[in-house]
DNA sequence: CTCGTATATATCGCACACGATTAAATCGTA
DNA sequence: TACGATTTAATCGTGTGCGATATATACGAG
C-alpha cells in the first residue's frame, strides 16, 4: 500500500546512515584524488602505498599491509604494477627469504616531489577549517578502534 | 641517511591522515557487516541496495545510483546477482522503455525482517554513544557536501 | 638432523567500482 | 514527419579488495 517514499525509516537510523556516510564519503574522497593522481599515473591505493614507502623505504609487504590494513592478495598485484611502472623494486629479504622488501627506485623517490602539492589540494577540497578536520580525524580514529576491537573480540 | 621510520611526516598531515581515516574506517565497517550479512547471502553493497529497495520498491537503476552514488556499470551486474538470487526483478518501465525498475520479490521483501537485527549489532560494534555517532554523521555529511561541491565546480 | 608447525608471500575466484563506449529509447525542433 | 541531441542502461577493460588455498622458508621439539 504505502511502498512509496518514506524517508523517515532511512533517515531515522543514524547507525545505518553512518555506514552509508562512510561509504559515500570514501567515494567522494576518491573522486577528489583521482584527477590529482592521474597526472602521476597512480591510483588512490597505489598513492597510499607510495606515501608509506616515502616514509619507510624497504618496508616488507606484511608491514605495509599492517599499516594500510590490506592483505598480500591485494598488495602483491598492486606492488607488481608499481614495479612495472618502474617506481619500486621487490627484493627477497636476504636474512629471511620469506619476506619481500619493497624498495623505491630513483623514479619512485622523485615522485614524492611531484606529489607534494596534493595534500594542499585535498585540504582545500575538504572545505572545512583545520579544527573541523581534526575533529573528524579524532572521531574516525575512535570509531575505527572500536570497530576493530569488536571484530577482534568476535572472530565468530 | 634517515630513511628509517619518521612517523612525524605522516602523522603531522591531518589532511593526508583524513583520507586514510576514511579509507581504513570504511574497511573496518565492512569487516563488521560482513559476518552479519553472510547469513543473508548479501554483500555490503548489495545490502545497501536492499535498504533502498525496502524503502522505495520499484525505483529505477538511475535513481538507485543517485542515492548510492554508483553508476550503472556497478549496479547492473550487482542487481543481476540479486535477481539470480531471487530477491528482485528487473522490469523495463512501460512508459519509458529506457528505464529499468527494480522490484522486490516476496523473498526480497521478507529479507527485511531477517535483516532487522543488523543495525543494532552494528551500533553496538561502533561502541560510541549515540551523541558521538550523530557528531560523526554530521561531520561526514558536511565533508561530503564540500567534496562534492568541489568536484562539481571543477570538472577539469 | 628431521619432521611438524608457524610465518610470509603468492595465487585464484568472486564481487565491487569507475571511465569509456555502445545501444536503444525519448525528446525537440524544424 | 524526420532527425539530431539527450537520456538511460548495458558492456568492456582495468584495478582494487577479500577469503581460501598453495608454496616456500624459518623455527622448534626430540
Amino acid at each position: 500500500m504505502d511502498n512509496e517514499v518514506s524517508p523517515d525509516k532511512f533517515m531515522l537510523r543514524p547507525e545505518a546512515m553512518l555506514c552509508f556516510d562512510l561509504y559515500a564519503t570514501h567515494h567522494a574522497v576518491g573522486q577528489v584524488y583521482q584527477p590529482l593522481l592521474a597526472g602521476l599515473g597512480l591510483t588512490y591505493p597505489q598513492y597510499l602505498v607510495m606515501i608509506v614507502l616515502w616514509e619507510m623505504d624497504g618496508i616488507t609487504v606484511g608491514d605495509l599491509g599492517a599499516r594500510l590494513d590490506l592483505t598480500s592478495s591485494t598488495l602483491t598485484p598492486l606492488i607488481k604494477r608499481l614495479e612495472s611502472q618502474g617506481l619500486v623494486l621487490r627484493q627477497r629479504d636476504t636474512r629471511d627469504e620469506r619476506k619481500v622488501r619493497v624498495r623505491l627506485t630513483a623514479t619512485g623517490r622523485d615522485l614524492e616531489a611531484a606529489a607534494r602539492h596534493i595534500p594542499d589540494c585535498v585540504a582545500e577540497a575538504f572545505g572545512l577549517p583545520q579544527a573541523r578536520l581534526e575533529e573528524v580525524h579524532a572521531l574516525l580514529g575512535q570509531l575505527r578502534r572500536a570497530l576493530k576491537a569488536h571484530a577482534g573480540s568476535r572472530p565468530a
